[in-house]
DNA sequence: AGCAATCAGGACTAAATTGGTCCTGTATTC
DNA sequence: GAATACAGGACCAATTTAGTCCTGATTGCT
């Protein structure tokens, strides 16, 4: 399966935790312990979302982190570039090195464009505000047909 | 970024060998041999294909694998799934276990699932063809505007 | 028959990535 | 000036992935 880094992962959970409260400033040990996730790595988050400009960050005794932008106007796109750099679904991409060994596969480089294109589109359209918001169960009473759409899947 | 396995790059490349002569049977030391791929990779990566049914496999003397299917209906996310398992962007798919330690992860698992349609469905609509057909280089002698489009990038 | 070629299916090793921790420095508030 | 927080690395450990090899089973040819 095409694996998306944990630290991505943790990264939605922590910024959505920030969308909560929007323009406030947290602190990294606020934030992980109200994620769950371990305060040196929500700290290693951070330092690969601010200079991305998706967080603000202020130094000092009443400092902390806060969200550069409300949830609906960050993709997920952005936060995996942030964190994983760019979206780009095959190994040598970067023009690193010119010789892949194998000489048949860059005839075909050009094929992934199509497929990296499309994935990066899709990317983008989803916001953070998208992940947190549709499927949160905040009472028993639940929208009349999300009854049918979600429960076939046991949580996650 | 995003990464694909480089397997499945490999089987990219060996599956389009493939597909010049549909029908006819390859070894694997034939393949290993046009595509620059190592031999006992390509055996593995076969192993992967058979059972997923991308292509049909003869034992024996006379034996080898052939493409059960033409290049342009065997799509790039089947050869994804053959070998990398289902195409989802994260970590706890599989409903393993159902503890993933931070869960708050959970609640959002939700908005995964149209990000991976999303990009299941792109995967889905490149196809084997698409990959080789548009700049492969036959002879050298090349389309008169081939030279000004490939080299831009170098090489890959 | 018997032999050679070829796939089937694992186990296994080695290398590359990733996740996670820690340390030193700089800014800011009280 | 002391305490609080971020900045920016270096660094180690664990997981994943790539790649190799070995022992069968099957088929065609001599």
């Amino acid at each position: 399966m095409i694996r998306l880094s944990k630290l991505t992962d943790y990264a939605i959970v922590v910024l959505s935790e920030m969308a909560r409260q929007v323009g406030t400033v947290h602190t990294v040990a606020h934030l992980a312990d109200r994620s769950g996730v371990p305060a040196p790595t929500v700290a290693k988050l951070m330092k690969a979302m601010t200079p991305a400009g998706l967080t603000t960050s202020q130094r000092g005794a009443a400092g902390g982190y806060a969200l550069s932008r409300p949830a609906d106007a960050i993709s997920i796109a952005e936060i995996i570039t942030a964190l994983d750099g760019p979206i780009a679904l095959t190994a040598c991409v970067d023009g690193a090195d010119s010789q892949c060994g194998v000489e048949q596969l860059c005839p075909m480089r050009g094929g992934w464009e199509k497929v990296n294109r499309a994935i990066r589109s899709a990317l983008e359209e989803v916001t953070l505000a998208d992940m947190m918001a549709p499927v949160t169960f905040p009472a028993p009473a639940a929208a009349p047909n999300s009854t049918a759409a979600q429960p076939a899947r046991p949580a996650h």
